[in-house]
DNA sequence: GAGTTTGAAACT
DNA sequence: CAGTTTCAAACTC
């Protein structure tokens, strides 16, 4: 079976995303009758769904497997389970793993004098440890689909062969865990084989709460193939094309080699460094191969459709033989890698990455040559289509198996992580690239474990929105390192599919993306919105005057008229950045220096240079930011320090002031509870009895009643001579019994209504 | 909401 | 580096 069409590997990206860490595993079901989804537990951190088809179309038993997993359910709790053909659909946080068989692209590894990976789908099994949990692993269980004529006669090596395992360890430990209970007997059978591991290092757990994060490996075409790979220096804002095809390819490596043995593989890497503090990071993960010999990698695929996110990433290692070798009609397709590490050197502002690509809904497995298992992300509309497989890998007789993952809206949450974890984080030798999410539903930060010197400085002052162009002709996939706010305003966007066919408008797609909110006006992004919108008019949005462009983001619900800051004027804006640095290369960090939790050190990096507010108005930047003036303040007249009678005034004034706001909003809180708790008791009477307060028994006759009871008593008057007063009086105490007997009744009704709806 | 004030950013 | 201009936010009315 053809893992990936001709077409199909035509469209192929330039990066192709190495599925590895999923692979080798030999086929351990002989019989292979019993088609069974296999469970994939996921943990309990990834809220979404996964649902894990396999692409192989053309197999009965498969299509059987997937439909039986279908109603698969997952719990929430712990171990997620899910079915074996993978599909990793996007939308929703739904992921969509398509499982690929190439034999063609085996045999032509074969002929490229490459010994071929497959993944076979029988009794393969992937582990994945939690991600940011180690306690918590993901299980991925392939269906045993033995007995497929096509693998075992194509491979030979599915006889009765335990299947092996892998283990996908995401998490900063290098110790794995091959898990796990609670997966079902199948994870019993599981420990008795052979286990694969593959981990991704992650500095810190990720919040179970925290929407489902896609860590993508993405190997480091540092060997072989193209030994010179080189990362050319990147600049700030600069864009960077794709090599095409052919050529040496570009890494952007945004995890860093776990295993010691690849530590060389650090040189290679582009280490991007955060800009700012605030800002987040999103990305990166590291598979790192736990053998030396074999470096096995799980890529995700780089060409990911617009809004979908990629999170990461990593490399492969630098002994590993060459990888693409000319595999038929795959190794043509074969396209440059390019990766990015993201590095936070000390940096506090962090990028996301996300894949431009170009057409979303391809969906291919492209296995270059070696060792290596492609998987491409695509749109899950396509999940069913066939990807393409396998390089030879180093193990003995592994049966590659092409893998697409298939994200159709996937969405990533951007992590968001300060820069105070960062550079806590860097400074650890961690095996591999760090994750470090400090808040569970938001922020996460990835980064290499070792700083790339060599390269890092390139990127230390690359501002958020750098894109990586695709190249010219070559892959429609790029990169766009934008703001993980962005991300997350994508996030926060319904997925649009883009239809970029060209390569670098993927940006502009981006963009649109991102506006779509804007003019939609969506509820969950105004509220999320973390500054004032600029009111920006003649700087463009492309100078420090907009706060949105001083912050590293792009403008979004603003204001503003003209603006350039914003993914459609993408080269503008990179010059504009440029030209800021070239300025003040420090212009995007934060102004605060944060100190520690608690302390009050913080302080203006510059300080002020107040001369009539005495600093105790917003116009003081030492002010606004609610820090005290320092030494280093050119302010005149300050009056923004420690025993400033006027400051602690105005202070003890804004304290008031807020304290009142939080008891008005607290008020109206309770008011707004109050009135919805009484909605809530009074609908339900309405709705059940017809109405059963005491206007409700006002009706036309009880009026009819009344009016003649009152009638009645001025008759009696008139009768009786009585004055107008008297008669007045009489009518009204009349009326006054009225509705004393209407209130009564409607009493009587509700308390028998309630005593029978009890 | 219009106009004024203010100080950072940009420019010279 | 200092002085001036530009700019957008903060502020006032």
């Amino acid at each position: 079976m053809d893992v990936v069409s001709p077409e199909l590997t035509s469209l192929l990206p330039d990066e192709i995303m190495d599925t590895e860490a999923i692979e080798d595993i030999p086929q351990s079901q002989p019989d292979g009758s019993a088609v069974h989804p296999l469970p994939i537990s996921i943990s309990s951190t990834l809220p979404s769904l996964l649902t894990l088809k396999p692409a192989m179309a053309a197999s009965i038993a498969t299509t059987k497997t997937t439909d039986s997993l279908t109603g698969t359910s997952f719990s929430t709790g712990g171990l997620q389970r899910l079915t074996a053909p993978f599909t990793i659909s996007a939308a929703n946080h739904q992921i969509i793993l398509n499982k690929v068989a190439s034999s063609q692209a085996t045999e032509a590894a074969k002929s490229a004098g490459i010994s071929p990976q497959i993944i076979k789908q029988e009794g393969q099994k992937l582990l994945v440890t939690t991600i940011g949990k180690s306690g918590q692993p993901i299980v991925l269980q392939l269906p045993h689909t033995g007995g497929k004529p096509g693998l075992s006669q194509t491979f030979g090596d599915n006889k009765s062969q335990a299947p092996q395992f892998k283990v996908v360890t995401i998490g900063g430990r290098s110790e794995l865990k091959p898990v796990v209970g609670g997966a079902g007997n199948q994870l019993t059978t599981l420990q008795a084989q052979q286990l694969k591991t593959v981990q991704i290092a992650t500095k810190t757990p990720v919040s179970s709460a925290a929407p489902i994060k896609f860590i993508i490996t993405k190997t480091v075409n540092s060997k072989g193939l193209c030994p010179q790979t080189s990362v050319s220096p990147v600049i700030a804002g600069r864009v960077l094309t794709q090599t095409s095809a052919g050529l040496p390819s570009r890494t952007i490596t945004l995890s860093e080699p776990h295993n010691s043995n690849m530590q060389s593989i650090s040189g290679k890497k582009i280490a991007i460094s955060p800009l700012k503090t605030p800002s987040k990071v999103t990305v990166v993960s590291v598979a790192s191969p736990t053998s030396n010999a074999s470096h096995k990698s799980l890529t995700l695929p780089v060409n990911v459709a617009l809004g979908q996110q990629i999170l990461t990433v990593q490399q492969s290692t630098s002994a590993s033989p060459v990888k693409l070798k000319s595999l038929s009609n795959i190794s043509q397709n074969i396209k440059p890698m390019q990766s990015v590490t993201m590095g936070g050197v000390g940096g506090s502002q962090f990028k996301t990455i996300i894949p431009l690509a170009s057409q979303p809904n391809v969906q291919q497995i492209q296995v270059p040559g070696s060792r290596f298992h492609y998987v491409r992300l695509v749109t899950a509309t396509t999940a069913s289509s066939s990807g393409h497989l396998s390089g030879p890998s180093t193990s003995s007789i592994q049966t590659a198996k092409p893998m697409v993952v298939s994200t159709g809206a996937v969405r990533m949450s951007v992590p968001i992580v300060p820069a105070q974890t960062i550079k806590q984080m860097a400074p650890k030798p961690l095996t591999s690239a760090t994750v470090v999410t400090t808040t569970p539903t938001q922020q996460r930060l990835i980064m290499p474990a070792t700083p790339l010197p060599q390269i890092q400085p390139n990127f230390t002052n690359l501002p958020p929105g750098t894109v990586l162009a695709p190249a010219p002709g070559g892959g429609n996939v790029g990169y766009a390192v934008v703001p993980a706010q962005y991300v997350t305003q994508l996030q926060q966007t319904p997925f649009v599919t883009l239809a970029s066919s060209s390569g670098f408008p993927a940006s502009a797609g981006i963009q649109t993306q991102a506006r779509l909110p804007l003019n939609g006006l969506s509820t969950s992004e105004t509220t999320s919105r973390p500054r004032k919108p600029c009111n920006c008019t003649k700087s463009q949005c492309l100078k420090l005057y907009c706060d949105c462009f001083a912050n590293g983001e792009f403008c979004n619900n603003c204001n503003c008229n003209n603006c350039f800051n914003n993914l459609e004027h993408e080269t503008e804006r990179l010059k504009a950045i440029k030209t800021c640095l070239d300025r003040n290369p420090e212009a995007f960090k934060p102004k605060i220096g944060k100190g520690k939790e608690g302390e009050s050190d913080r302080r203006h990096s510059k300080g002020c240079n107040c001369k009539r507010s005495g600093c105790l108005k917003n116009y003081c930047e030492c002010y606004e930011a609610k820090i005290m003036c320092s030494s280093i303040c050119k302010c005149i007249g300050c009056k923004n320090f420690e025993e400033s009678p006027e400051r602690k005034t105005l202070m003890h004034l804004a304290d008031a002031a807020e304290v009142r706001v939080l008891q008005q909003t607290a008020a109206k809180t309770k008011l707004s509870s109050q009135i919805s708790d009484l909605l809530m008791r009074t609908t339900p009477v309405i709705s059940s009895g017809g109405g059963r307060l005491p206007y409700t028994f006002v009706t036309k006759e009880v009026l009819e009643a009344t009016c003649e009871c009152l009638m009645e008593q001025a008759k009696k008057a008139e009768q009786a001579h009585q004055p107008q007063v008297e008669a007045e009086r009489m009518i009204l105490e009349e009326f006054g019994h009225c509705l004393m007997r209407i209130i009564s009744s409607a009493g009587k009704a509700k308390a028998d209504c309630a005593s029978i709806n009890c």
